[in-house]
DNA sequence: CATTCACGCAACTAATGAAGTTACTGGATG
DNA sequence: CATCCAGTAACTTCATTAGTTGCGTGAATG
C-alpha cells in the first residue's frame, strides 16, 4: 500500500481562503526567496492540506509566478524576483474577482432591469479595476515590515 | 387546508441575487410609486418566490426605505421618495459587501500574515468606501433612461 | 536500478450558504 | 367571518469550496 506520507492536519475549513493562502506563502518565500519549499511544509505553515496548497499553487504556476519541481529536493520558487511580483499579480492569477458581479447572463427581458443592470455593472467593473491598481501598488516583498 | 395561494413560479436558482431582485424591485416601484405591489406579484415579475422577496425587501423595511402592510389592500410600498432612494442606500440595507474581505477573525500568529491582511484589509476598506460612494451617485429613479 | 520524495491529478466527502418551498400565524379590511 | 396579504419558521435543493484519499509520474539519490 502507498498511502503519502504528507502531514495532513486539522478540519479548518476557512472561506475565500485561496487569495490568504496565496498571499501569505508569497510572502513567506519572497522572505528567503532561494529556499524550496515543499507543499507539506507549506500546508503545515498555513493550517491547512497539501493537496490544497497544490491546487492554490498550481494557480501561480500557471500565471508565472512560481515555478515547482518534482522529485527529491523538489517544490515551489518564485519565478521571479519578489520585487517584481505585486499583489495584484497574485489576485488576478487566481481569478477570483472580489468585486463580485452578479454574473446575470440571462437575457434582461424587462428595460428597467437592463438599464440597471448596465449601470451598476459599470459601477463594478471601474472599482474592479481601482482594486487592481491598488494591490498592484504593494509588492510580496513590502508587507514585511509594516 | 390553508394553503397560500401565492403564484409560485419557476426553480431558476441564480446567485446573489439579492441586491439584484432588491435593486430592480426599487427600481420599478420608482416609476409608479403610488402603487402597492404584493409580494406575490413582484415574485412572478422577477421569476422567484413571494417569500423570497418578502426577506429581501424585509431588510429594505428594516433600513427605512419601504413600507409594508398587511392585509386586503396591503402590499409594498417607497418608504421615501424615490429620488431619494440612491443605489448605496440599497446596497447598505442588505448588508452585502460585494467587496468580500476574508473574515480572517483567528490570531495571526504570523507576523507576515498580520502584516499582509492588514495591507489587504486597508485597500479593501477603501475600495469598498469608494463603491458605497460610487453608488451613492445614482437614485433608484434615475436608472431608467439608461 | 530500486527507492524515496515530491508534484499532478482525479474523485470523493463534508460543510457552508443561498434560493426555493411548504405551511402556518396574525393582522387588516370589506 | 371570509379573504387577502405580510411574517416567519422549517425544510429541501443546489452550488461552491475545502478537505481528503489514492495513485501516477518524474527526478534525485544511494
Amino acid at each position: 500500500m502507498l498511502r503519502e506520507v504528507e502531514n495532513t492536519r486539522r478540519t479548518t475549513l476557512k472561506r475565500n481562503s485561496r487569495l490568504s493562502l496565496a498571499l501569505h506563502t508569497l510572502s513567506h518565500m519572497a522572505g528567503d526567496p532561494d529556499k524550496t519549499r515543499t507543499s507539506a511544509d507549506i500546508a503545515e505553515h498555513a493550517g491547512t492540506n497539501p493537496v490544497v496548497v497544490r491546487r492554490v499553487l498550481g494557480r501561480l504556476r500557471e500565471a508565472g509566478l512560481l515555478t515547482s519541481e518534482k522529485g527529491h529536493a523538489g517544490g515551489w520558487r518564485l519565478a521571479r524576483v519578489p520585487e517584481q511580483i505585486t499583489l495584484a499579480d497574485v489576485y488576478l492569477a487566481l481569478d477570483e474577482r472580489l468585486v463580485a458581479s452578479d454574473d446575470n447572463n440571462d437575457a434582461p427581458s424587462c428595460s428597467v432591469e437592463h438599464a440597471l443592470h448596465k449601470r451598476v455593472a459599470g459601477v463594478l467593473e471601474d472599482i474592479e479595476q481601482s482594486l487592481v491598481q491598488r494591490l498592484g501598488e504593494t509588492s510580496i516583498s513590502e508587507v514585511r515590515g509594516s
